[in-house]
RNA sequence: GGAGGGGUGCCUGAGUGGUUAAAAGGGGCGGACUGUAAAUCCGUUGACUAUGUCUACGUUGGUUCGAAUCCAACCCCCUCCA
C-alpha cells in the first residue's frame, strides 16, 4: 500500500488492530471518499463481555471518532447455533431467555464507547434474531445454500480442527459460518454495511460473508480482522487469574480493573496504551520511553485511561486514589471492596481461617488454612501464624474497619454493623 | 446393527488388587527476589466441626480383608465395517 487516506484506517494501522484485511486499498479509498458503515458482532454466550472482546469495541469507537457508522450487531440468533471457532467442543446451549438476558447486559458496555443514534454516524445496535428466526428453512437453502459448497466448508478452520482432532461436530454447528455470511448480506441490505470487523478468527466467517453478498447482490464488501492480543509472555489476555476479566462493573469492579491494567507486563505497555486507550500517540511514545521502575507511572496511565474508558472518569480516579493508598502510602483506604459483618458475630470471635472464606478471599476452609500456614494470610497487616487466631471487636481500627489480606495484592475490609 | 478403542483431579496425562487423596507436566494460589512487571527459585493445590472423618478415577451393582485397578449391566465418546 502506498499512501494511506483514510484517518480511520491510519488510525487503526498505527494503534496496532490490523492484522488482516480484505483489500485494504480499496477500503481506504471508499473510507476517504466517504462515510463507511462497518459492524462486529457479538454473541450473548454470557451476561457480560470479557477483555478479549475489547479490541474490537475500541475500533468501533475509532471508526465512530474517525467519521463512520458502526454497528454493533448483537447475536441473538446466532447464539442458538453456536460458533464453532476455535473450539475443541460445542457450546452448551442456552435457551432463550438466557440469551435475552445476557443481551441487555452485554448492550450496557457499549454505552461508554459509542454514541448511539439515529442519523449520521451515530452508532445503531441491531440483533439478527430480527431476521434468523424468520427464515424459512427450504427457501433459505434454495437461496443461500446453493452458493456454498461443502468442500470449502471444510476447509475453513473452525470445521477443520474440529474433524482433524476428531472433535464432534454438530449439523447446527456446522451451519454457524452460513448464518454469519448471512448476517453481513442482510445488513448490506438494510443499512448499507459495508465492512465487518472482528477477531483473526473470525476470518473465514467474514469471507463467507462477503462472498456471498457478491453472488447474491454483486456488491463489494470488506472484511477486517485484529490479531489475537496475547500477552509478551505468550498467555492469551484476560485468562488470568481468577477467570476471565469482565467488562461488566457487577461482575468485575473498577478496582479490580484499574488493577488489572496497572499489572501489565513491561514489554506489554506501549501496545496496550495505544489499543486500550485513547491518549495521542506522541503522547504514548513518551510514556513508554520511560526505564526501569520508572515504566511503572505509563502503567499507572494505562490503568486510569482504560478504567475511565469502560466505567468512567470517577470511578477510574477512585480507583487511582485506592490503589495508591494501599500500595504506595500503606494506608487503609475505605474504598477498598467492604463486606459487613454483624457485632455480635464479632463480639464472639471468628477463627481466622473461616473469616477469609466469609469473606471471599478464599473458597474454602481449606484453602484458608493452607493460605495461613504459607504465611500468605495478614489481618491489618500483620502476618497471621496460626489459623485458629481468633478475630473479633479487638481488630478493628480507628477507621472502624478490619482489613483482611490474601498475598499482596488482594485486599478486604470488614465492616461491623 | 457388527468389530475394536476409550471415559482418571481445573487441563494434559501416568497408574492395571494393598505405603494411592492418586506419578509427571501445565495452570492456579502463596512465599522469596523485585518495581503491585517479567524471568527464576521455594512451598502448596478434594472437603470438613481437622492429627481424625467423609467424598473421589463415566453410572450402578458385585467379587475381595482390601478396588481407579478384577467381574456384570448400563450411559457417553472415537475408529473401522454394514
Amino acid at each position: 500500500m502506498t499512501k494511506i487516506k483514510s484517518d480511520f484506517i491510519k488510525t487503526i494501522t498505527e494503534r496496532g488492530y490490523l492484522h488482516q484485511c480484505t483489500d485494504l486499498t480499496d477500503l481506504d479509498h471508499k473510507a476517504s471518499q466517504g462515510m463507511i458503515t462497518a459492524y462486529v458482532g457479538y454473541d450473548a454466550t454470557a451476561d457480560s463481555l470479557h477483555i478479549g472482546n475489547l479490541v474490537s469495541i475500541m475500533m468501533l469507537h475509532w471508526l465512530q471518532n474517525t467519521g463512520h457508522k458502526p454497528i454493533v450487531l448483537m447475536g441473538g440468533g446466532t447464539t442458538k447455533v453456536g460458533d464453532p471457532s476455535g473450539r475443541d467442543e460445542t457450546r452448551k446451549l442456552l435457551n432463550d431467555e438466557q440469551i435475552n438476558k445476557n443481551i441487555e447486559n452485554i448492550k450496557q458496555t457499549f454505552s461508554q464507547f459509542l454514541k448511539f443514534g439515529k442519523e449520521d454516524n451515530l452508532a445503531i445496535t441491531v440483533n439478527n434474531q430480527d431476521w434468523l428466526d424468520a427464515l424459512e428453512y427450504i427457501p433459505f437453502l434454495r437461496e443461500v445454500g446453493q452458493h456454498f459448497t461443502i468442500n470449502r466448508m471444510l476447509s475453513f478452520d473452525s470445521v477443520k480442527l474440529r474433524l482433524e482432532r476428531e472433535q464432534p461436530l454438530t449439523f447446527l454447528e456446522f451451519n454457524y459460518m452460513i448464518l454469519q455470511a448471512f448476517d453481513f448480506l442482510e445488513l448490506s441490505k438494510r443499512y448499507d454495511c459495508n465492512l465487518q470487523m472482528g477477531g483473526s478468527d473470525q476470518w473465514g466467517n467474514i469471507i463467507n460473508g462477503i462472498e456471498l453478498a457478491r453472488r447474491i447482490e454483486n456488491v463489494t464488501l470488506y472484511g477486517l480482522t485484529t490479531p489475537l492480543i496475547t500477552t509478551s509472555s505468550g498467555s492469551k489476555m484476560g485468562k488470568t487469574a481468577s477467570g476471565a476479566i469482565w467488562l461488566n462493573s457487577e461482575k468485575y469492579s473498577a478496582y479490580d480493573y484499574w488493577q488489572f491494567w496497572r499489572n501489565t507486563e513491561d514489554n506489554d505497555v506501549e501496545r496496550f496504551l495505544k489499543l486500550f486507550t485513547t491518549l495521542p500517540l506522541e503522547e504514548i511514545a513518551k510514556l513508554s520511553a520511560l526505564a526501569g521502575s520508572e515504566i511503572n507511572e505509563a502503567k499507572k496511565v494505562l490503568a486510569t485511561e482504560a478504567t475511565s474508558l469502560l466505567h468512567g472518569h470517577v470511578a477510574s480516579e477512585t480507583a487511582a486514589n485506592t490503589s495508591a493508598k494501599t500500595f504506595e502510602l500503606n494506608e487503609t483506604s475505605e474504598n477498598l471492596p467492604t463486606i459487613q459483618i454483624s457485632k455480635s458475630e464479632l463480639k464472639e470471635t471468628i477463627s481466622a481461617f473461616s473469616l477469609l472464606t466469609k469473606c471471599g478471599l478464599t473458597k474454602s476452609n481449606s484453602e484458608a488454612r493452607r493460605l495461613i500456614i504459607g504465611k500468605g494470610c495478614r489481618i491489618n497487616d500483620v502476618t497471621i501464624e496460626d489459623e485458629m487466631t481468633k478475630i473479633g471487636l479487638n481488630e478493628v481500627d480507628e477507621k472502624g474497619f478490619i482489613k483482611v489480606s490474601a498475598g499482596k495484592k488482594r485486599h478486604v475490609l470488614i465492616q461491623p454493623i
